[in-house]
DNA sequence: AAACATAATGACCACTTGGTCATCATAATA
DNA sequence: TATTATGATGACCAAGTGGTCATTATGTTT
């Protein structure tokens, strides 16, 4: 699905990658329905009709790219899954990964952001549902392996906590990008500040999820 | 700023209305790019000209639909901030209000939703914070109030709560009017099931934030 | 009824879009 | 060197965009 011609495929894998570069970046500005073909070869010095020859039309172009980012995504996810320890510091390497997936690939984080709520993007909902697979294929079992290990209360409702969890990982994740969403100083924050919200938002958390006797501060 | 044209305001109010809300339909489905004036005309029935007599250009058609957007979220909001009594029922109060509000003016909340990430749509930043003006404007003096009556932890961080608040308010409607967002059958619940879903939400939110001598679950 | 003011109209404009395809350049094969 | 296959090219197309404006239609005053 969303394949190149193999055109592309035989194209030095420089000129791929700066293709590809090119073509997240204008998505990344303008969405996909507003993401202009005309100004993708423009920027790469190529004519119109050599991007017909690598991909079938703007659908693939575009499918083409976010399947990149879900790899790349994917990446970023695997090696947390398979960690051990509390959940408490999953959770916490979790977002710090999310805010370095973003600082790695600005671009693919923006797409995501742009076509959250745009109609009739061809593969829109796998894509949304890749990128923060968080909420059920990652944190749900998460959440049932801490509960069993009472790490969390035994009668919290895991499926409203993995719901709200990813809602406040995600909107920490935009608010780290976007200055108007930011009421937190999270903003661009560096490493430090980072550390210091994140800390005070799993206390946040905790107080609502923890054991009494299990986690407490103070 | 963003004012109609005189000749718009001189039109009989049913006639303003249905062009209010056909421009609202447009804007709701395809946000402000790819919004197109030749489909609100056709839908209306009156030809090109006409809209262009009524407002200066695209920006000032969306800025009215928008600013009426606005007036309508105050509305709803403004009672509720005068309401006396305890913060978790205001917070409860407030969500079922933007699930009204949801209701009664799915258009203007779908406009939102496709503005949110979209870029150069002109007074989208006035537009985002007061549709959702909550989270300063309106939970955080909310949040003081209630901390002052030892509702909440002394030692909680309004400002972290107040964002937190937000971000899975925001997401619980979110997923109340999208399908693919929804993981805990919120999506179109009918005022039974959503009565359950928010006091959930609730004990999830009060066990984090709640003095445990003040009001405890059991 | 005549004169004037205002509103509605839609053909038209310049521009951009995604996509095509005959033609030309290049490279590999014979 | 001659032949064949493959890649790159950009003029061109139909369709759609926001916006204009001279003309026509509709009321309102004299």
């Amino acid at each position: 699905m969303f394949q190149p011609q193999k055109t592309f495929l035989a194209l030095p894998s420089t000129k791929q990658q700066r293709l590809l570069e090119a073509a997240s970046e204008e998505f990344a500005q303008a969405g996909y329905h507003r993401a202009s073909i005309n100004r993708i070869v423009e920027r790469l010095g190529i004519a119109k009709g050599s991007i017909y020859q690598y991909f079938r039309n703007k659908e693939h172009l575009f499918g083409y790219v976010f399947s990149y980012g879900i790899k790349l995504a994917k990446q970023v996810l695997k090696p947390i899954e398979t960690t051990q320890g509390p959940f408490f510091d999953k959770l916490k390497t979790s977002i710090k990964a999310g805010i370095e997936f973003i600082k790695k690939h600005p671009f693919i984080y923006h797409i995501y952001l742009k076509i959250l709520f745009e109609e009739k993007v061809p593969g829109r909902e796998r894509f949304i549902q890749a990128v923060r697979f968080y909420s059920r294929e990652y944190l749900f079992p998460l959440l049932e392996e801490a509960q069993k290990k009472g790490e969390i209360k035994e009668d919290i409702d895991l499926e409203m906590a993995a719901f709200m969890l990813d809602a406040m990982m995600d909107r920490l994740l935009q608010a780290y990008v976007l200055p108007y969403l930011d009421s937190i100083g999270i903003h661009q924050a560096d490493e430090k500040k980072l550390d210091e919200i994140i800390d005070n938002w799993l206390i946040f958390v905790k107080r609502g999820l923890a054991n009494n006797h299990f986690a407490s501060e103070r």
